[in-house]
DNA sequence: GTCCAGGCTTTCC
DNA sequence: GGAAAGCCTGGA
């Protein structure tokens, strides 16, 4: 995408930047390792580096960042070479997608670490938000390495797998918080950690291979490895499933209890490799609208 | 092979 | 008391 980038004393500003917005992108459900601030801005962390992110009238300024890292770090985290008013448009095509993008018009898939993003959404499993972000803290905090402050707040990288695989599964139930997943988080970090599932293969491959390959992963389903596939590694013709987005899809599409499995199929067939970005969309929308609940 | 019920930790509403 | 970004197991 083009975007005018200007430089002050610690910060970057991006103008004219229309098809951001940080609350879109950390409220839609795709990330968790990230902290709103006082003044509405959102901190996140990411390969072991702090930003802050902003909308301040037309323009998104950046904190706490370098140049450097905006190109080698943060332009492919925001996924900033892609050109989202061209996805917009085509799904737009589809009267409901185009109401639901009115209401996250600054989404962007962020591309996130594989290994993070697959223990996070198996800690997601029949989980709530709040507590999910709180156990993902608590196993960075307990288990990853210090990396600095921002604004009084300390942060903390992601373990590695190796580590992760050394954890103690009580430990992770009653410390850490994610209950039953414990075990699934150590035997996946084990499986990741010997190689026997190679994350960094899956960029590769076409999307069902590389979901078969993660679902062998305990813990990972259908919706996780989805997920996974669609955060982690820009296969965006993935479309997760979840109970938003089937309460969306029955109540707009389908106008009766349907299997995930054909939830699933109809979106790959209505909206190909954008997929993905829909179900984005629509999720975003369904959540705030409260869509379907009381049925 | 597919489908489905029940169980799972704990928090939040 | 029920639901929550579901998955696993066992049985039909």
């Amino acid at each position: 995408m083009d975007y005018n980038i200007v430089e002050k004393e610690n910060s970057l500003i991006l103008k004219n930047m229309e098809d951001f917005e940080p609350k879109h992108i950390f409220e839609c459900g795709q990330a968790f390792r990230w902290h709103i601030e006082e003044d509405g801005s959102y901190t996140a962390i990411h390969r072991g580096k702090v930003v802050n992110v902003k909308r301040k009238g037309e323009d998104i300024v950046f904190l706490n960042t370098t140049r450097k890292d905006f190109e080698n770090i943060w332009f492919d985290y925001f996924d900033l070479g892609r050109n989202y008013s061209k996805i917009k448009k085509t799904l737009s095509k589809d009267p409901i997608l185009k109401e639901a993008i009115k209401f996250g018009k600054g989404i962007r898939i962020l591309n996130q670490e594989p290994f993070e993003t697959t223990i996070s959404f198996i800690i997601s499993a029949n989980n709530q938000i709040p507590r999910i972000k709180k156990s993902i803290d608590l196993i960075s905090k307990g288990f990853g390495e210090y990396i600095g402050k921002f604004r009084e707040q300390e942060y903390y990288s992601f373990p590695t797998a190796s580590v992760l695989a050394k954890a103690d599964e009580e430990d992770l139930k009653e410390k850490y918080k994610v209950g039953f997943r414990a075990k699934y988080i150590v035997e996946s970090s084990k499986i990741i950690n010997e190689g026997r599932v190679d994350l960094n293969k899956l960029y590769e491959l076409p999307s069902d291979e590389a979901q078969e390959i993660l679902m062998t992963l305990p813990g990972v389903g259908p919706k996780v490895s989805s997920c996974i596939l669609l955060f982690a590694f820009q296969k965006t013709d993935s479309f997760p499933v979840d109970v938003w987005v089937k309460r969306v899809m029955e109540y707009f599409y389908f106008k009766k209890d349907t299997k995930l499995k054909d939830i699933s199929d109809f979106a790959y067939e209505k909206f190909g490799p954008l997929a993905g970005y829909a179900q984005q969309y629509l999720f975003y929308y369904a959540r705030e609208l409260g869509i379907g609940k009381n049925k």
